[in-house]
DNA sequence: TTAAAATATGAGTAACACTCATGTTATCCA
DNA sequence: TGGATAACATGAGTGTTACTCATATTTTAA
């Protein structure tokens, strides 16, 4: 038993130095990649990843500390490809489009880019899929709350709008005052103020009043 | 073995319909609450819950289909209270002070809510908690390309203004996209706009060229 | 009073992540 | 080239966990 509860310190294992154990490295994070995304990470036993991969279990563990490694390798894979797709966005041209094009473009990218790699989906899913519906449960209520709400400042827009807009509201605030817990001091005071003007800038121009 | 795979179909249990079984539910859930608070969710066992709320094993599966479940039960607490909080804005004063005054309220009143209830926080940090630093570690990188790529279009500002306006962006924005991915196409487009024009009206707050 | 239904109980089960003692292969230097 | 040492491979075995189920107890209804 380690002495933090929770937090299992993930030490790095041996490192692959010859061209055999790269190989089978590649071959498990294939192969996990396929069996997460068909099957969910919880669902998928390293029993069966080491089996499906035709290396020992032994093997995986020489160079995966434990199970979510797994999953950590895969998702650095796929930060590295999101990365590159907004590197492409660091030219000249793009910087002198207007920013209503920019905005449209990068959206669009990063939307395209989910769409293009399931696996993303399937790895970055897990995050949450610990509980199902908790988040969605939760939020639903809250968005309906603001739906009601809306509507009382200006009348004059239809519902699938005052749906849509507490939608962005409660989810965008919501997870961007829930990541200001983890950060320092200030920085979490600079987010508070931050995530205002963000609401209040997207309301506004709703609700020019 | 289920035949969906990942998903459990959590269904219901026995719902107590006498009054000695509806206090051990509120036991188990108290104890419960305080031990995820302390140790995490992972970290707690079923059987250590039971016996700390001095409830055989077997009771608590006779109202809890699953761990799960008690920490669903226990979100669900939780959104109540911040549902209530919400109503609390449901008045003739508050449709009727600026814009801009209404939400600052508002967000300072989930902040506060936050802060206040430390349970809240144990819980809903468990649905990231399978992987500690995934999130963080592929977000990073994606900030600091942000970070640099700003400036191109407006170096008037200084770093911190930066850092902080590339943290909004990545996360927010990639909450939503994310999010859309579960919706049905149309509210998935109508989201991918909501994104653009939440994204566009925050940065020309700081960009209006 | 008594039969049936609801609830209680905890030893036991199955499944899982992960280990470790032992065997095998590569590397290095005399 | 041989032989010593380090790196890697292996899979039966271990400890832990969520969850079950046969049996006992309590409540309800006639």
């Amino acid at each position: 038993m380690a002495e933090s509860s929770s937090k299992t310190t993930a030490r790095t294992r041996r490192k692959p130095r010859q061209a055999r154990s790269l190989e089978r490295v590649n071959r498990i994070l294939d192969v996990a990649e396929e069996m997460f995304v068909e099957k969910g990470y919880g669902a998928t036993t390293t029993k069966a990843i080491a089996a499906q991969a035709q290396v020992p279990i032994g093997s995986l563990y020489q160079f995966f500390p434990d199970k979510a490694a797994i999953l950590q390798a895969l998702a650095e894979r796929y930060s590295d490809l999101l990365t590159q797709h907004f590197q492409s966005f660091d030219t000249l041209e793009m910087t002198q489009i207007p920013l209503a094009d920019y905005v449209d473009r990068v959206t669009d990218g990063v939307e395209q880019f989910f769409f293009e790699h399931p696996g993303f989906r399937a790895i970055f899913m897990e995050v949450q899929a610990t509980m199902p519906e908790l988040d969605d449960a939760a939020d639903a209520k809250l968005i309906q709350t603001v739906v009601k709400l809306l509507p009382k400042r200006d009348p004059s827009l239809n519902v699938e709008d005052y749906k849509a807009i507490a939608f962005v509201l409660i989810k965008a605030m919501g997870n961007l005052l829930w990541l200001s817990l983890g950060q320092t001091p200030d920085f979490r005071q600079r987010l508070l103020a931050e995530t205002k003007r963000l609401t209040l800038t997207y309301l506004q121009s709703y609700f020019p009043i």
